[in-house]
DNA sequence: CGTACACCCTGGCCGC
DNA sequence: TGCGGCCAGGGTGTAC
């Protein structure tokens, strides 16, 4: 379930763990994810140490000595599992996702599982990093400076597509995926069906609040509830958490005093969840 | 250009 | 228990 939170917690774990650390093999299983590995994807990384772990929207950025940088994106299903050297748990040993497996010195071993495959893995040079086509086109990023009340209000004008559309337009907003989209809409009291330019300045402000305060609050979650966001199977970032909305129609409203039921509404061929009453 | 939809892939769940 | 249909938190390419 990675949208912007589950990536950031996934990427305080690994960077806990990885940061300085130096890749001694790198077993790759099969050819393609969503798009394919670079030429040489093995060779290129292998004895390089991590420098640093960043994220940008729902891509980790590992960087790796000498400006070389691997992009991953975990898709729908992508997963990071942190495993102690040797110990495999025989499940895993018959397990046909688990696709890339980065073994380090002095550190878990780190493998990329992700049975739909919608995940990618991908290098770049650092230099060239902010023109990266995967990267290039991305909107604001929501926990960011620069993401204020005007700017979210400027990034809608001229949007008429549904308010729900454009939060999981990523060349607008960048990383709020389906659930969050639904619970910062709910928060801000906005319909999801509005047109995105018809927002005021002041609902713009509401929205960008709530869009900050839904994703503090999940990543606050992901990194409290985990023992340095690591399950005990050594699954990264991957928590429960209450929502107010998502997957919950039928459901009444938590809103104090509200009255209403949860609906859902299909919106770009996705479930969006929503109060009919708090969302007039 | 903006918007709408099919599609990529596997697994889990539901109803029959 | 088996099977078909539907759904899923991602993004892209194509057609209008």
């Amino acid at each position: 379930m990675p949208e912007l939170p589950e990536v950031e917690t996934v990427r305080r774990g690994l960077a806990a763990r990885l940061t300085g650390r130096r890749i001694v093999a790198v077993d790759q299983r099969r050819p393609d994810l969503r798009i394919p590995f670079p030429p040489d994807f093995a060779g290129r990384i292998t004895g390089r140490r991590i420098d640093a772990i960043d994220r940008r929207a729902k891509y980790l950025l590992i960087r790796l000595e000498a400006g070389l940088v691997l992009i991953a994106h975990l898709g729908m299903s992508g997963r990071m599992i942190l495993e102690e050297p040797g110990a495999v748990p025989d499940a895993a040993r018959s397990d046909p996702h688990r696709h890339v497996i980065f073994t380090f010195d002095d550190a878990p071993t780190l493998v990329y599982r992700d049975a739909r495959r919608f995940g990618l893995m991908t290098l770049a040079g650092e230099t060239e990093l902010a023109s990266h086509p995967l990267l290039a086109r991305l909107g604001l990023e929501p926990l960011g400076a620069d993401f204020t009340a005007a700017a979210l209000h400027a990034a809608f004008t001229g949007k008429r597509t549904p308010l729900k559309a454009a939060l999981l337009d990523q060349t607008i907003v960048a990383g709020i995926g389906n659930i969050y989209a639904c619970e910062a809409m709910f928060r801000a009291g906005l319909a999801p069906t509005r047109a995105a330019a018809s927002l005021t300045a002041r609902e713009a402000k509401r929205l960008a609040e709530a869009i900050r305060a839904v994703l503090g609050e999940a990543i606050d979650a992901g990194g409290s509830s985990l023992r340095d966001y690591v399950h005990a199977d050594g699954e990264l970032g991957y928590f429960q958490h209450r929502f107010a909305v998502y997957d919950r129609a039928g459901a009444p409203c938590l809103k104090p005093k509200c009255k209403g039921t949860i609906g859902r509404l299909v919106q770009a061929n996705r479930s969006t969840f929503f109060c009919p009453v708090c969302q007039a």
